[in-house]
DNA sequence: GCTTATCTGCGTAGACCATACGCAGAAGCT
DNA sequence: AGCTTCTGCGTATGGTCTACGCAGATAAGC
């Protein structure tokens, strides 16, 4: 572990509030809070699109080009959006509870936030998680294995297998939604309707397993949550596998049967 | 299963190339797939922003507003464009293979695809998969679980799992690796260089995991594909748990005790 | 063979967008 | 008081997508 005075690239000094303001100058009549705030409003109100530096700027009253004191770019903006809307995650593990509950209130987190603020699965993910609520839902995942034998690497895998179901489930259900908004049709229609689609361009063609698939599914039970529950069950259960196995004793080749 | 003749969408009907041509006007002098093809080539070499409708126009030497006679929209374009550099599935399950090596080869061959074409990962996703390729995908991916007892939501919440998996873990890979080429380094150093920011921003406030893991972190093998295969060995094991669950005696709420 | 309906490519134009640059004036430091 | 530094922001550049409509090409109908 070396010194860990690293020179802070511009975007992340500005997402932790380690920008050292300066004093000689007239007072800025804004803060970055408000910008953000500014912004996620109009996201969340008319979507991710009509988000644009003069829309956020008349929304606070301010010339356009003023919003570049508070950020150097739109797309910094954005990913401070994304920080502040996730918001801090569920309650970490507590201190008798065991790892399994504590990651799957993790994931309910995830799909809760994308699904309080579905804007948000449209800003491109920009790298590894790095701003402040970020590392707080990262800090909280991995709290929740510990003590469990993983390995560094395993753990981080583990936690992106999660969230990256979350978001992957999130997305598609807000597709949904949002299709069924702009038709004025219920997300149960929108779904019909997709299999329907799917029926058509599929009869032509030799598709067997979509075929049982659609007559299988008559009933379209679509309780949405109990799905994402299911896959959410699997990865646990996968994991819980991964935590037996190391905990009988190190057997350092566990994956290799699976390529 | 009602009459499969549902009027499909302009997006749709294109896709699968099912749109009557007319013969009364003077013939096309493009044909769609030279225009998908000229945006993927685009894309491949200059990323996706470089993909403007003049830019795909100049490439095929024509005006911009031709393009439109093709497309209705340049979201369609981007789909399509996906679509089929998304390319074929992998080889379906075989007759005498089991669930297991063929829906791993499904999902690996989700990462390959997307590490052959990193700009699919900016193509924001619109949707359930409808167009021909992405049917293909689903229809092995479902094949893989045939016979397996999982009910149809479960195979789909399966496949589900895999994708939006290898879709996030080949962002996150695609994401360091071009930001290694945008700065002149190794993605081994632009790695090592996230880690430092985050005990940079970490070594203040209270964040005993991270600390942990970055302690612990210190051997960073980083094979990235090692620790891919295990988050694939995982929910495979998960999902193994359940089929063989299922096969035990139809369980019917095995999943409740996730919440 | 002529008329007519229809489709093609595409020029023009409108309504946006992000942001580089530089300037007037405010605020503090010396 | 004078100098430095920072703020808000007006202007301008070089893009973006796409609505509209027109000239000419093509083939069907008579």
């Amino acid at each position: 572990m070396d010194g860990p005075d690293v020179e802070l690239p511009e975007n992340i000094a500005l997402a932790w509030g380690l920008r050292d303001r300066p004093s000689r100058g007239p007072k800025r009549s804004l803060s970055l809070d408000q910008v953000v705030a500014a912004g996620i409003q109009i996201a969340q109100a008319e979507g991710l699109a009509a988000v644009s530096m003069s829309r956020v700027a008349s929304e606070l009253g301010v010339a356009t080009m003023s919003l570049y004191r508070y950020v150097p770019t739109k797309h910094d903006l954005l990913d401070l959006m994304v920080d502040t809307a996730f918001g801090p995650p569920p309650p970490p593990r507590g201190a008798d509870e065991g790892w399994r509950p504590a990651l799957a209130r993790w994931g309910e987190g995830n799909v809760a936030a994308l699904r309080r603020q579905p804007w948000m699965r449209h800003v491109p993910i920009s790298g590894p998680p790095i701003n402040p609520n970020q590392v707080r839902w990262l800090e909280y995942g991995l709290a929740a294995l510990r003590g469990t034998g993983l390995r560094a690497s395993e753990r981080i895998a583990a936690i992106m297998l999660v969230s990256g179901y979350a978001r992957s489930w999130a997305t598609l259900t807000a597709d949904i939604a949002e299709g069924a908004a702009r038709t004025g049709q219920t997300p149960e229609q929108v779904g019909l309707r997709y299999w329907r689609y799917l029926a058509t361009v599929t009869a032509p063609g030799p598709y067997p397993a979509i075929h049982e698939l659609l007559a299988e599914g008559d009933e379209y039970d679509d309780d949405t949550d109990l799905e994402w529950r299911f896959g959410l069950g699997r990865i646990l259960d996968g994991v819980a596998a991964m935590i037996e196995t190391r905990a009988a004793g190190t057997v350092r080749d566990a994956e290799s049967r699976d390529a």
